[in-house]
DNA sequence: CATGAATGAGGCTTCATTCAT
DNA sequence: GATGAATGAAGCCTCATTCAT
């Protein structure tokens, strides 16, 4: 039915497609082809809606990075306790990865299919992301109420444990969202709170090959 | 006459240039003329080494999963006390995420681009993988050393912290294999130990959008 | 509102941008939507004007031919004598190749883009014009006021040296128009009404290859 | 028969093929797809002997102009006398035009087609070449052995007669090719050679328009 | 008359794979 | 084992043209 969407529907439906399709397939293999089908044009009338594949992956990048900014900064808002902030930061992270799983993960994925130039403005916009979280870590760690030994590593580590999320999660799972993101959060600052240091920095075992 | 690389040498240096080559760019965006290119052989050459692309890459994923299981074991192999396990765990995972990165990240992006078969005998492995990690976990949950609200999202974060490591991991950094290996082991541990609850599950913030 | 240009204003310059673009880069080269883009509306509004591109080449070249024959009729009509009349053919032919060179030249090059009708019309144009200035050659080896070797021959010479002005020409260049006209008139005349043979017809050097 | 024509044969089977339709259809509406019909192969086939359809055009331009330049400059090479290079580089000009007429009229028609650099290339002959024509006119004006108003206009003129021979001769038409030059040269040297002034210089007819 | 969106055909190019030499 | 050439499928993108609004 309605064989000539009209305009804006179009649009979006593309949007929609492509970011299901680069999900699941990845960018490379999905081909426009395939995004036509699922909204039901040709190829060609992609290109009414879209400069290229590629803008169209930047795109979706750069909105989501700009969206998961605001997020982050609009959380962290009403804090200004390096515990609550960093419960606010981990759980805002865990929730926006687990609910618009799809993006964030073609986001973090295909950063290789952009141009320089594209790919130069998404990762600044990652970077400006972590950055905030690394500053709340090492406010605690001035403040003295959180305990650990590397500020950058920690931080790596603390958003890579929410970043997986959108690799797995799944609406109507066994957990709720918020319990999800509670687990994650409890865990994270279980470990930053806790004064005991649990291996002396630089005295590890001889492991591995 | 002479100079040509003798057989096996020639296989090598395939494999070698498609971790490296898949790593960089991805195993969709690689081509097979790239890689005889940088073996110094035109593209017909390779398949007298190689069966198909998708072979080459399911050899590498395949491998670097056996190797990964088989290290891990052998670690865990002198301990018995969850709390030197989990760290021995830890340990070695990271170790061998830094070691291994391009393996071990080519193994992590393109399962989705082998065959049905291939994917499963890989995600058969990973699942084998994580399940000691969760076994790790709930022996030491059972033995009341380890607190965390739920056994199996813990499990992935510990994981998905180290796995990261390889995609930013260079030797000669800042750091030593080892003094990274230990700020994620302290880390993780210290977040185990910890007997501070540090949110109520399921009463969280009605966080974001 | 009001401000969009009238009716017959916008197939004008459609006809006029059609003509540049023709002529810059080529009929098969130029786009539709580069037309319409100069005129300042969609593509598909250009059917309201036009039936189609090849239409637009074709009522295009038509009525250049159809001009340029009008005008070398007029041209003769004053005269009666041979050299008169190709003093007269000549320097109009020269000057509409200068005062009308894109759409000289778009005639001259984009026959191959005619449908096969649309082109025996042209062609037969250019025939008829042609056919005019070797009646002049004729009339001149008859009155034995001309000398040459072979009349088509000459005639194709003499045609060729004007039209290539369409070429190169530029208002406002280091010479008027008229003078242009009266340095290609200059040296046919004196080429036709030399007596003095300069080769001999059929004893040629043995050239080149 | 040969369904694996063997390496250059086919990459000159690809240059005629390419010269042939160039010719017929010009440079864009010239498909890949035909050239590779023509030849019998696959179109991806080509693509082992050409880098792309451009640099295919270019080729062909390039090696004409050189054997152009080439061939006048052995033309010229036995005279000094201004009459004999005249007369020896009209024909020359003449028989290359009507022995290579296609690849010539390709040279000739599409310097658009080619990208910035590689017109420039071509033109840059195309102009050794014509100034070749200048220096032999304006050495007869200065002996006072040739008789004109421009020499730049004069110049124009000549090479553009037999230029464009390249775009009616056929082999085996009613006369020789030698019989062809010679009627041009013919032609070209008495008009230089002609004494009386038939048009004032500036005192035209008010034509046309 | 103008617009925006749709069509369908087709163009150039790339690529994994095969195979005779 | 290596090479060069061939295949066939497919990919992205462009374009003339149509038509409902």
């Amino acid at each position: 039915m309605a064989a000539r969407p009209g305009g804006a529907r179009t649009a979006d439906a593309i949007r929609q497609a492509a970011v299901d399709l680069f999900y699941k397939h990845g960018y490379e293999t999905t081909t426009l082809r395939g995004i036509a089908e699922v909204v039901g044009i040709q190829v060609g009338s992609l290109y009414n809606h879209i400069p290229s594949k590629e803008k169209l992956l930047y795109s979706i990048m750069s909105e989501v990075m700009h969206d998961l900014l605001e997020s982050l900064e609009k959380a962290l808002e009403p804090y200004t306790d390096p515990v609550d902030r960093l419960r606010a930061a981990v759980e805002c992270h865990v929730m926006f990865h687990a609910e618009r799983a799809k993006e964030v993960f073609v986001g973090n994925s295909e950063l290789r299919s952009l141009s320089k130039a594209n790919r130069r403005d998404v990762v600044e916009l990652r970077d400006r992301y972590e950055a905030i979280f690394r500053g709340i870590v090492e406010q605690g760690g001035d403040a003295g109420v959180f305990y650990f030994t590397d500020a950058k590593l920690l931080t790596y580590a603390i958003v890579a444990t929410g970043t997986q999320v959108s690799s797995w999660y799944k609406a109507r799972g066994r957990l709720s969202l918020q319990e999800i993101a509670s687990v994650y959060s409890d865990f994270v600052l279980r470990g930053v709170t806790n004064k005991e240091p649990q291996v002396a920095f630089g005295e590890v075992l001889q492991a591995s090959s």
